[in-house]
DNA sequence: CTCGGATGTTAATCATCATTAACAGACTCC
DNA sequence: GGAGTCTGTTAATGATGATTAACATCCGAG
């Protein structure tokens, strides 16, 4: 019962993650998640602490992994290009939301659920992501106000991140493709 | 007594909306409603049978707005332009988006938290929405499957409706303008 | 006037839930 | 082979919150 047990705070979070974006934070019980892996109840206790360090948890995670993603994929080994970092923070977003739409849809919309602390933090991994887009782009497009950059940026990451609302009408590799195509013309002319 | 009375139930709508919007379904009481508007708790009873159906209501309403909206902007006087009638409901959309960003939430985040029933009557107002783009795009691009206008469609509505996440950025029609480029390169080759 | 309906108020009621207690099996390390 | 740690389990405990009851007011109609 080692290895096994290494898994179940990770089961409970991609259990949890679901449930959330499925019935939102509050629309969920602890039983109900317990239910989800196979436990029941108060079990969860043992690895979390309650029910807000497990949401907490689960979009610092997210957080994180976007900025680092965003981190590494805009400063590509060979960012002469500003084109071709667009692109890979492009494919990067995508290829996220499309293989983890229960993330992006708790991520979306579960922050103000997070205790005022861990809501700083995770709000600064945001703002660290967003700026990695502006950064980008404003070398694309030098004429263009940063605060137009950033809302354009916030535009363009709700339409990547509809996916979890079409999911099942087009098959993933097309979705990703028009999605790209989209947000590459949409990020055209700002 | 008899003017203001009528107010009630549109100032109650109008006060729920704005908590929905902030805190989700679940994260407001029927309590807070009625602090909102200055009466408290139990008194909402007398304007509506309960929490879901206060919910229901704003959520028909919502969607009737839209869909009506959208057969009488996609059907103007001089069809003959089909990109007339695509710009006349994108303008339409972000006005309406940039006007009340907290039924847009409520739009986007709620449904599942209404019954059965009246969920599927929203849903098939939100597809007949849906379904006055998807004909107006289909004549912009007749070699397009309707299943990826359709995906480029909600892709599109995820777009207009970031407008409440990146509250504050821009002024108001700045960002009317920001959409509006946006939108329409981003509908331009699908 | 006074009756009735429309609106409110406060005090139950009844569930649902998060969280904590108290208790138990299992596996590790010695 | 036993102490200790890990994980679970099932009963409290305590809040919070939706809904309903039992009473007030106010106002217009007759």
């Amino acid at each position: 019962m080692k290895t096994p047990t290494r898994n179940r705070r990770a089961e409970i979070l991609e259990a949890a993650a679901d449930l959330f974006a499925a019935r939102g934070f509050h629309g969920v019980s602890i039983e109900d998640i317990g239910a989800a892996v196979g436990v029941s109840g108060p079990a969860l206790y043992r690895h979390f602490s309650g029910k807000e360090a497990l949401l907490t948890e689960m979009l610092l995670d997210i957080s994180e992994r976007l900025r680092e993603q965003g981190a590494r994929l805009a400063t590509t080994a060979d960012p002469d290009t500003a084109e071709a970092a667009l692109d890979a923070l492009l494919s990067g977003h995508i290829e996220f939301a499309l293989n983890h739409p229960a993330l992006i849809r708790v991520h979306e919309r579960e922050l103000d659920n997070v205790p005022e602390q861990a809501r700083r933090a995770i709000r600064r991994l945001q703002r660290l992501y967003v700026e990695e887009w502006v950064t980008v782009l404003s070398e694309l497009h030098p004429a263009c106000p940063p605060a137009r950059l950033r809302a354009a940026t916030h535009a363009v990451f709700g339409l990547l991140n509809s996916t979890p609302r079409s999911a099942g009408e087009l098959a993933p590799e097309a979705m990703a493709d028009l999605l790209r195509t989209m947000a590459h013309a949409a990020l055209a002319r700002l």
